[in-house]
DNA sequence: TGTGAAGGGGACAGATCTGTATACACAGGG
DNA sequence: CCCTGTGTATACAGATCTGTCCCCTTCACA
C-alpha cells in the first residue's frame, strides 16, 4: 500500500470507489449494479477503477470490508459510549441500531445481501460475510460478558437473532417502528439475567 | 385461467417455468439468473417461457405468487396441525421452521432477497413482497389470538422478529443449530402469555 | 528537467442478457 | 379438413456488462 509514493488523491479516488459501491449495491444489489454505474457516481472513469482493483469481485469483496470495519467502528463505539455500566451499554444495543434501521436508504443488511446474491458464484465474498457477521455476534458476547450475564453466548446469540430478524422485518416491511417491538423483546430476554435495577424502567 | 380449453401439458409448462425460476433465483438471486437459465432449467425453450409471461418482471412476479402460496399453505398447515391447543402450536412454530432452514440449498428468505435486489427498480415487486410478509405477520396474530395471548399483536411481531433473524443468521453464518436459540428465545417470550404448563417443558 | 505513476476520455472486443422472428410439428374441435 | 393454441429449435437484434487499450494531461519526486 505505501511501497510507492503516491499522491493524496489517490487514496481518495480508492476511496470514492468503494463508497459509490456501497452506496449503489446496497440500493439496488450487486448483479444489479455495473462497473460504469459505480464509476460515474465515484467521479472516476473505469480506467481509474481497473487501476486500482482487478475485477469486479475484487472490488466488491474490498468494499465489503470497507463496510464493515465503518459499521464497527462506529456501531461499537456507539454502544461503548451509551451507557456507564456494562449492562446499560447492552440494554442500549438497539437505540444504537433503531438510527441505522431508520436511515434514509436503508436496504436491509448488506452482507445478508451479499451472501444471498453470491453463494456458488463467489465463494471468497460469501467467506467474508460469515466472517464479518461472527464477529458482530462475538462482539455481542463481549458485551453480555462484561454485563456479568449467566450465560453470555446464549443470550448473544439470541441479541443477535433479534438484531438480524429487526433487520431484514423493517427493510421487507418498511415499518421502522418494529425496532420498538424488538428492544422489548431484548431486554424480556436480558431481564433473568441482569439485575433488577437495570431492567426496571422498561 | 380456464376460459380457454386447455392441454394437460399446458399448465405443466407454465409451473415447470415458476418452479425452475423459484429454484434458481433461491440459489443465485434475481439478476444473477438470466431467462435461458431458467427455460433450460425448466426444459422449456425461450419462445414458450414468453408465451406465458410477457417478461422477466413478469415471471418473477409470478413465481413470488406461487412461492408465497406453497409457503403459506405449507408452513401454516404444518403449523396448524402440530398441537392440540392454540399454545401448542403456537410453541410448535419454531418446530416447524426448523426444517425449512436446514433445507438443503437453503439461501435465505427470497422475499428479502427479492426486495434487496428490486427496491428502486420494480415498485411491484417490492410491494407483493411486503404484502406477502404481512400476510406471515398476520398469521401469526391469528395464532397467538387463538392461544388467548394478552397482546396478540405486540407477541406476535416478536415472534416475526425471531422467525426472520433466526433465517437471515443461518443463512449467513450457515449454522442451523440458531434455530434451536431463536425456539428458546420465543419460549421466553411466550412465558408470560401463557398458561405455565404449556411452558415448562422448555 | 526528466521520468513514471495516476488519471481522463473514449473507443473497442467479447460475452451475455432480454426479447423477437422464422420455420416447423402436433393435437383437438367445429 | 382446417384453424388455433401450444410447443421445439434456432437464429437474430439490440442493449448492457466486464474488461482492455490507446492517447493525452497532470503532478510528485529524483
Amino acid at each position: 500500500m505505501t511501497a510507492f509514493p503516491q499522491t493524496k488523491d489517490t487514496t481518495d479516488k480508492r476511496a470514492a470507489l468503494l463508497d459509490a459501491t456501497i452506496l449503489l449495491t446496497q440500493a439496488r444489489g450487486f448483479h444489479a449494479v455495473g462497473i460504469d454505474a459505480i464509476a460515474a457516481e465515484a467521479g472516476v472513469t473505469k480506467k481509474t477503477l481497473y487501476h486500482h482493483f482487478r475485477s469486479k469481485e475484487e472490488l466488491i469483496l474490498a468494499a465489503l470490508r470497507r463496510y464493515d470495519s465503518q459499521f464497527r467502528n462506529r456501531f461499537l463505539r456507539a454502544v461503548e459510549t451509551s451507557g456507564e455500566t456494562p449492562c446499560q451499554r447492552l440494554i442500549s444495543l438497539f437505540d444504537v441500531a433503531r438510527a441505522d434501521f431508520s436511515a434514509t436508504g436503508f436496504n436491509g443488511c448488506l452482507f445478508v445481501k451479499a451472501a444471498g446474491e453470491f453463494r456458488g458464484i463467489s465463494p471468497e465474498i460469501l467467506r467474508f460475510c460469515t466472517e464479518a457477521k461472527t464477529l458482530v455476534l462475538e462482539a455481542f458476547e463481549t458485551l453480555c460478558r462484561d454485563a456479568d450475564v449467566r450465560e453470555p453466548h446464549i443470550l448473544a446469540e439470541q441479541l443477535f437473532i433479534i438484531y438480524e430478524g429487526a433487520c431484514a422485518a423493517i427493510h421487507v416491511t418498511g415499518r421502522t417502528d418494529i425496532t420498538d417491538n424488538a428492544k422489548a423483546a431484548a431486554m424480556t430476554l436480558m431481564a433473568p439475567y441482569l439485575p433488577a435495577e437495570d431492567v426496571s424502567p422498561a
